[in-house]
DNA sequence: TCTATATATTTTAGGCTTGAAACATATTCA
DNA sequence: TGAATATGTTTCAAGCCTAAAATATATAGA
C-alpha cells in the first residue's frame, strides 16, 4: 500500500512491470483476490443480517435507497443499474418492491415516455436516514481494528484500482 | 498497510485506539468499505462472465469444485458450507447440479447415515484443473496493476483482518 | 429402552441476479 | 413520411442465496 514503483497507485504506465504470469507473483495476486473476496463476504453477511434483523430489509434495497438518497432529483432505472453495477432487469424488481412499500416513486418524464424518474418518497427518505446511521455504525464496528491511517491508505488504493480498471478496460 | 500502531496488523490488543465513532474516522472506514465492495464486485463480475463464456459454468460451482479439489479425501456438506461462507441449503442445490453433470459424487459414509462425503469425480477434477489455470490468469490480468509487494502486503492485511474478525466475534 | 437433545441435511418460500428476448418509444436519414 | 436503427425498460428462464421449518439420524441420560 505504500507508494512504490510498479504500483496501481502510480497511475502512469510503467513498462518495467514484471509479467503477470511470473509464477510467484501470480500466486500472490491470486491469494490477494481470494482473501479480498472472503473479507468482503464476511462483512457483507454481517450487514445483511443486521439490516434484516433491525430494519426488515435487504442489502440490495439499501443500496438502491442509498443511491436515490444521494440524488434528490431522482435517477433513471439505467442510472441506478450503472451506478450499482447490476443488470437492468435486476433493478426493475427491486424498485417494484420498494414502490409497493411506498418508499420509492416512478414519475413520468415528459418528452420521453420510455423512461421514468425514480426517487425516494418522504417515507423512503426518512427510513433510509435511520438505516444509514445504523449502517455506518455497523461498518465502523466491523472495521474497528483498522486504524484511520490504514483506512485512508486502503481507500486510496481501492480508488486507484477502480479508476485504473475503468480506463484500462 | 504499512505496519503501524493501532492497526489490525498488530494483533495484540491496544487500548489507545481511537473510538470507532469518531466522526472523521467513521467516514474513512465507511468509504473504505464502499470501495472495497465495489472493487470486489468489479472483479467478481469479470470472473463470472469469463467462466460463463469459456467454460459455461458459474462462480458458485467453481468455488465448490475448488474446495473439493483441495480436499481429495472429500468433504461433508457442512464443511463446504462453512468453508465457502454460504448457507447449508445453498450448497445442496449447487452440489445437486454438479452431481447431475457428473463432476461430483456423494458417497455413503458408514457409521453415520445422515451425512455423505462429497468429492470430485475424475471428470470433475480434470475440468477444474483446466478452469483453475484460466482463472489464475484472469485474476492476474485483473490485478495486473498491483505490484508483487502490494499484493503481499494487502494479502497480509486481509489475513490479519479475517483472523481478527474470527477471534473477535 | 426410551426419551430428550444434538447434529447433518434437505425442503420451502421469498428475494436477488444474470443474459437474452421482447416490448415500447425515440431518433435518424433516405 | 416511413423504415431502419438506437435506446430504455421489462419479462423470462435458470440459477443463486438466505432463514426457517421439516426430516433423518445419532447420542446421552433417566
Amino acid at each position: 500500500m505504500v507508494a512504490s514503483p510498479k504500483s496501481v497507485m502510480a497511475v502512469e504506465e510503467s513498462d518495467d512491470r514484471q509479467p503477470a504470469q511470473s509464477p510467484a507473483q501470480g500466486k500472490d495476486r491470486l491469494r490477494l483476490w481470494i482473501r479480498l473476496l472472503r473479507v468482503s463476504r464476511l462483512i457483507e453477511a454481517e450487514l445483511r443480517e443486521r439490516l434484516k434483523a433491525e430494519f426488515d430489509t435487504t442489502l440490495p434495497r439499501f443500496d438502491v435507497m442509498a443511491a436515490l438518497y444521494r440524488s434528490p432529483e431522482g435517477m433513471l432505472m439505467s442510472d441506478l443499474s450503472r451506478f450499482l453495477l447490476v443488470s437492468n432487469g435486476n433493478i426493475t424488481g427491486i424498485v417494484d418492491r420498494l414502490v409497493a412499500d411506498g418508499f420509492v416513486v416512478r414519475a413520468q418524464r415528459e418528452g420521453d415516455r420510455r423512461t421514468s424518474i425514480v426517487s425516494l418518497t418522504g417515507a423512503g427518505s426518512a427510513a433510509f436516514a435511520a438505516m444509514a446511521a445504523a449502517h455506518e455504525g455497523w461498518v465502523n464496528a466491523a472495521l474497528a481494528g483498522v486504524s484511520q491511517d490504514e483506512a485512508r491508505q486502503l481507500a486510496g488504493f481501492m480508488k486507484a484500482f477502480r479508476s485504473n480498471w475503468e480506463t484500462g478496460v
